[in-house]
DNA sequence: AAACTTAGTTAATAATCATTAGAATGTTGG
DNA sequence: CCAACATTCTAATGATTATTAACTAAGTTT
């Protein structure tokens, strides 16, 4: 047995600390000096000496050359290494699979897509072609297999992110209960975390899209279903079964009640559905024949420009909409609430949002668009991949 | 100027935290010897001895002489000194103050109420009447008035918590933006935090009521007018314009929509009421000459033995309130959600909406009346002082 | 009464950070 | 061009706090 790792109110505990401390602060703002770090940090500098000597030792920082001088010794200029190794998001969608890989510090190294086959579609099946999938994106990045530290995958599917578990997909059976994040780990030989797809969008928008240092916000996505994605105390809230934000069988007004079932879509789901709006669209277009439209995004962009059917569906859906939303800032009184998917994110949407919930007094909250498009589950993914990779590399150099 | 209190990776930081855990460990385990703190912590026997010196040094940890031999030298028992000072909650409802104090144990000192005067309704009163009687049953209970260390205030309100200020008192105009903290800090002359009453009423169900040892609920009272206290991840959760769980303009079936107001009640709320139930009842019973009821919980009674008119404002309030619980429970999936109030806490009303949420494959929170009853809120407010006040006293005299 | 058990203290050692002094290596100004 | 100065970084020393090992204290068990 190793000795027990207990760590309290020891004296390495300050050495973690700091360590954690420095290499934080030479990520955020980029490479610097030792001087650079003793300002930012209130350390000493004999100390900053000595915690960069350990992360140098462990590869997470380098020295590269000397900086420019400002009236005196030039600095020796510090930075993390952040090619060290790399991280992946992974989304896997009813017909594709999408893929993110970047380095340590959350850099693009390559970003692309792979059509699900219907013949290969179980579990083990997609297991197998995001294993090769990735392997093949490391080989064309000139990176080695150990190089890949963490794999984040998100599902459109309530799971259970502690055990790895996929608990309720949708509109696929096969998938109960599945143990997903077991099969990756042991395919990729890395830690594999999973997690429901509306959650990591809702984290992508944090990261690097429209909600940026908002604390509390929820990221609504609509297209063939709806769900949101809760971010309280900037973190995501799942909830106590995991099911936090499903919110296709909420009961508003309009909506008539039924109880949520794990294999079908709620009632306000279907209201608010891509298909259902192209359907009702088709069917009152037939009489008139006016333009085509098949996206949803077309129809908005009808409605914009003044086609009365299409202004009709809008206000419709709409209505339901800022009742969903103003329930949400009842409840959560978030600061911002983001719109995605292909039914969400539209600017014509937004305009007849904000005219029904304008006269509120308490419980506004901003509505606005997701920033990010499709690729903002995976922004997620790689963003909660980051920072736990980097504490376990640190701190695994530092043990042996 | 002091000295700069920083304390990020310096050894003092390694005193500060064993302190505080041995210090946790007396509180909640209550009196044992060296040797258990040391089984305990996990902390070497000489470090004990140090730490305990310092925390004897404090006046909040004390020697209470030797315990009982298990086959070796007795120990000397040491005991969190809950007698060196104590807290207060306070709620003040629309007609009169409600008071807890403890020590620092949590545990009950007195407990009194007292009746406002409409005459004496001003906040500037208001608070000198709380000074007044707080003054009153410290002296009653031979404490100094320096030994009263810290009250929190809840209050039918919007409250930001942060400034210590209400913002918006459904029924009292006179109170809005008033600075109740700082008013209550100037004349008590001790830290003065104030929460909203409902928010307040959730802790207390967390500290020693149904929600022992739930890190996500949900509490709803439902009296003269409606609220939710969200309890998420451990704590309460405010919003980020503290009106998180002002449910009572949500939009469910069978109400009609209109905009949040501050100085009314929401159409949910006015359908939910008590007043609204008992004009009901008397309506419908002129005509029959039943048995009398004064308080909601009578009508429920009846309910329950079956009288007619009762099971049907019953039958209706419970419809209502299901579709309130499922909306909370496809947003947050609490594990549990409480109700509380003279509408609410009744078993009548329990079962019906346990028979109305029934078969919902997912977002199932279990549904339960609060344990506390009129004082929750001011449990819950003795409950977020203790341990801040502990902290302020341990660092305070390792200072000074 | 001797052996053992449990509680607690003392003395020596280790990890870590801060302070002070000084070395390394530039720029600035006469 | 060189002396004075500025900035970066390191080496030596001391302070805080922890641990380990040895020891004292005071009981129970055989």
């Amino acid at each position: 047995m190793t000795r027990k790792p207990v760590l309290l109110g020891r004296p390495p505990l300050l050495r973690k600390t700091n360590a954690e401390l420095l290499l934080r602060l030479l990520r955020e703002s980029g490479p610097c000096s030792k001087a650079d770090l003793v300002r930012a940090s209130g350390l000493s500098a004999p100390s900053v000496t000595n915690v960069v000597a350990t992360l140098i030792s462990t590869g997470l920082v380098e020295t590269v050359g000397e900086g420019d001088s400002t009236g005196g010794r030039p600095p020796d200029i510090l930075r993390f290494k952040a090619e060290h190794g790399c991280v992946a998001g992974v989304e896997i969608t009813r017909d594709a699979l999408r893929f993110l890989l970047t380095d340590l510090n959350g850099r693009e190294l390559s970003q692309s897509e792979s059509h699900i086959e219907k013949s290969k579609s179980t579990p083990l099946q997609i297991c197998q072609q995001i294993a090769k999938h990735l392997w093949k994106l490391l080989r064309q990045k000139g990176l080695l297999q150990k190089q890949l530290l963490r794999v984040t995958v998100g599902v459109p599917a309530i799971v259970n992110v502690d055990e790895g578990t996929v608990l309720a997909f949708t509109a696929l059976r096969e998938w109960n209960r599945v143990p997903l994040s077991l099969l990756l780990t042991r395919q990729l030989k890395c830690p594999v975390l999973i997690d429901n797809d509306t959650n990591l969008a809702a984290q992508g928008e944090f990261y690097c899209g429209a909600a940026r240092r908002e604390s509390d916000f929820v990221f609504i996505t609509i297209g063939e279903g709806v769900g949101a994605g809760v971010f309280l105390n900037g973190r995501i809230y799942r909830g106590s079964q995991w099911s936090a934000g499903e919110i296709g069988y909420l009961r508003v007004p309009q909506i008539s009640r039924e109880h949520p079932s794990i294999h079908k879509y709620g009632k306000l789901e279907t209201a608010l559905s891509a298909s259902g709006i192209l359907k009702s669209w088709r069917a009152s277009k037939q009489a008139t024949t006016g333009p085509r439209a098949l996206r949803v995004s077309d129809v908005w962009d009808q409605a914009a420009s003044g086609n009365a059917v299409a202004r009709r569906l809008l206000r419709q859906r709409a209505t339901l909409l800022a009742d969903v939303i103003l329930d949400l800032a009842l409840i959560l009184n978030p600061n911002l609430i983001l719109l995605g998917g292909e039914v969400g994110n539209h600017p014509a949407l937004l305009r007849e949002l904000n005219a029904l919930l304008a006269g509120s007094e308490f419980a506004v909250s901003r509505v606005a668009l997701g920033a990010l498009g499709v690729p903002a589950a995976l922004w997620g993914a790689i963003s909660i991949s980051l920072e736990p990779t980097v504490l376990r590399l640190l701190h695994a150099h530092r043990r042996g």
